[in-house]
RNA sequence: CGCGGAGUGGAGCAGCAUGGUAGCUCGUCGGGCUCAUAACCCGAAGGUCGUUGGUUCAAAUCCAGCCUCCGCAA
């Protein structure tokens, strides 16, 4: 079979998944249908917003499914369409065995880690904050674990040391999309082994929290730095001053140090940290636009050996 | 009507309770000092105080409506 005539059925909802499917589109997979998380509200109105994947589905007449849970009757939905492959780029939902089954070639999941390390949601985020210098896309088969199942192929991707999640998101979604692609014609063709992980070695990627944004000028600079990067742009790491959130959006590691959360500099603003400091190049007060952190420390009216900790 | 903060020269802020002279830290421009500088010194430009109306002899300041931005929540 090519991949002409394997009917293919899409799973997916925020952005990646979305240019994914987009890549499939043009390069002439036949998709039958999108499942996506339902329309949740978005923003401060509280706005019903369609799913990205919802949102270019539509766009090409491709039928779009939105089930609250795959268990159930959906499993027999889903066997009706009869898919000859189902592909999940970050769905957000385990698929129960009864719709693993269906498919002859198998269920894909595209991962955005180097499986078995981060498995779970976060796994681009967690990469950063512990200051990884790879990571990499893995398409795997989906067993009923998460992220558990046996590896066909994997992409490593390096990591600068100073891009945040969002600029790797971008980074691995426009070099895992076209080896999506490529590993499912792999796998329509028969052209591939599969590889079982090594669940000795598994780590967990769990989905970042506002909680755990809060950070100390205890800690060591380059460890700030890197929550920084991994934590933007959600949730924002950030640091409590006169009972207001700042969060901090870019920073950089300094040499110098000092009393953590002494204010080493102004222009440009640097405050020690537990071991050398850092500079906020940009920050966002609570209530405030994002602006640099030499303006904020201005408007502030901050002096060289100020302290942002009591 | 979910809770809350905010709109003041280019940036970030103060001033507003007790209406009456446009303030602070920067940036910009010109000059000076220096081997040099994100340093320092001197000087200058730049604002109908978000908007509309009301009160008043007089409104950034008090009152009402409207617009916009943001944090929280989701």
């Amino acid at each position: 079979m090519n991949k002409n005539e394997a009917k293919i059925l899409f799973m997916g909802t925020p952005d990646i998944a979305r240019d994914c499917l987009a890549q499939l589109i043009e390069d002439g997979w036949n998709i039958i249908g999108a499942f996506t998380r339902e329309d949740k509200p978005v923003g401060r109105k509280q706005i019903m917003t369609a799913p990205p994947v919802k949102q270019l589905a539509l766009e090409h007449n491709i039928p779009v499914y939105q089930p609250k849970t795959l268990k159930g009757e959906y499993s027999d939905v889903i066997a009706q369409l009869a898919p000859d492959m189902i592909v999940v780029v970050a769905f957000g939902r385990i698929l129960p065995k009864a719709v693993i089954d269906v498919p002859q070639f198998g269920c894909l999941n595209l991962h955005v880690s180097l499986l078995p390390q981060y498995r779970g949601a976060a796994p681009i985020q967690w990469s950063l904050i512990n200051g990884d210098a790879q990571t990499g896309v893995t398409v795997m088969h989906i067993d009923e674990g998460l992220d558990t199942g046996d590896i066909i192929d994997v992409l490593p991707i390096a990591i600068d040391p100073d891009e945040n999640s969002e600029e790797l998101f971008e980074k691995v979604t426009e070099q895992g999309k076209a080896f999506l692609s490529k590993v499912m014609e792999n796998v329509v063709s028969g052209d591939y082994t599969r590889t079982p992980q090594d669940h000795e070695k598994a780590t967990l990627a769990p989905p970042l929290t506002k909680e755990m944004a809060l950070f100390s000028f205890e800690e060591d600079a380059l460890v700030l730095h890197n929550k920084i990067r991994g934590q933007n742009p959600w949730p924002s790491a950030y640091f409590m001053f006169e009972d207001k959130k700042v969060k901090v959006l870019k920073a950089k590691v300094m040499p110098e140090s000092g009393k953590p959360g002494e204010i080493l500099s102004t222009k440009p603003l640097v405050i020690a940290a537990g071991t050398k400091s850092l500079q906020l190049i940009t920050v966002q007060p609570e209530g405030g636009k994002a602006m640099d952190g030499t303006a904020w420390a201005a408007g502030r009216r901050f002096k060289k050996g100020d302290s942002v900790v009591k």
